[in-house]
DNA sequence: TGAAATAAGTCAACATGGCTGACATAACCG
DNA sequence: CGGTTATGTCAGCCATGTTGACTTATTTCA
């Protein structure tokens, strides 16, 4: 395959110079007064999906030994670090459709990683508890993703965490932001009455 | 829908106390000194995940006016940043097979969004360049994503870029990051020979 | 108390976008 | 000329998302 530098540097020695560019770089046209310029903010955006891509491959890989895929882990994670959220609450949390969790739900439940309790407030409730079995797979699954969590933050230089944190909170739509921290704030796994029968 | 707020709330106002917690906080077991505790590491985990999935959300309706998926948005922005990038270098960027990759972009290319060239210096290369339609909807599509990265950063407070620009680069696997600066670099699209033929 | 609303589950059909495997064509390179 | 490379294509499979319709248990409220 094409070394990716190479072809990019004989992309722009080619000749056809005279097509400079129509769209110089800042902003294009329309919208006059942005700070930062539209490159910089499109190369944010470049980096962003890299950076999930990336994110995602080394869970993706050990998923595929217990024949699960990336849906199972978002489900195994929030359930692991949630302990006892609700159906809907999950529901809520990806913004998927409850035909669609339940497919993978209940291969979770069949392999007897999540276990079901009824809620003691509302009975109709579902509430969603780990297993071992599931915390052992969660933690597997976060470990290389917190490796490189913890490595890219010190190699971004102190000072990072903190606006990391206040710009991935922003990219929130801001209608979702109090869902997302009171989730968030809820994070030690709250109680884990669940059959530990996995 | 359960209030996440409250379903949460009452979660940790549960009885149940005894099963205080296994795992405390900081690091499980293993691994000792790691300067960020493991949960820290976990929620910019999760917000990752929440920021990731509203930054696809805005292009995502309205690519469903277009008939056009997310794959179809990657494409389109790769080749309009990246004019006359070949079709290994953009399998390369998107980690996906020639097969996956031929469905959409057959699709771009009879809808005309994108054409096709031979390369000079190598005739069997296919480089890939935008037409006007396409730069519009790419322009389209990126425009909410500006903003929310625009806000998010203007939310963060200053130095939040520089840190950001280091983090996400650090994310992405070590092996990738030569192809991904060069590709970056490469960004002012490069030359619109191209027929502009929409 | 009884009807409406809510939480969850299920069936069925379909769309998108990944994947593997196999094979064809054209062009490059030594 | 022969092997490698870049691309394209056929065919089928799998994971995961969607809509729509309907059921059951439970809660809420007039």
């Amino acid at each position: 395959m094409t070394d990716l530098t190479e072809t990019v540097a004989r992309g722009s020695k080619t000749p056809r110079a005279k097509a400079a560019r129509a769209k110089p770089r800042g902003n294009g046209g329309a919208r006059k007064r942005t700070f930062l310029s539209e490159t910089k903010l499109l190369e944010f955006a470049e980096l962003l999906f890299f950076a999930y891509r990336d994110f995602t491959r080394d869970p993706d890989a050990i998923l595929k030994d217990f024949g699960f895929g990336r849906a199972h882990h978002r489900v195994l994670h929030f359930v692991n670090r949630h302990s006892g959220l609700s159906v809907a609450d999950l529901l809520d949390v990806l913004t998927i459709t409850k035909q669609s969790l339940s497919r993978v739900l209940k291969q979770l439940i069949d392999k007897g990683y999540i276990v079901q309790r009824a809620g003691r407030s509302d009975r109709r409730q579902r509430l969603l508890f780990p297993t071992e079995k599931a915390r052992v797979l969660a933690e597997r699954l976060a470990a290389p993703q917190s490796v490189r969590l913890a490595e890219a933050l010190k190699a971004a230089g102190p000072g990072t965490e903190t606006h990391l944190r206040r710009f991935l909170q922003a990219m929130v739509n801001a209608e979702e932001r109090p869902k997302v921290s009171s989730i968030m704030a809820a994070s030690p796994a709250s109680l884990k009455e669940g059959g530990e029968g996995g």
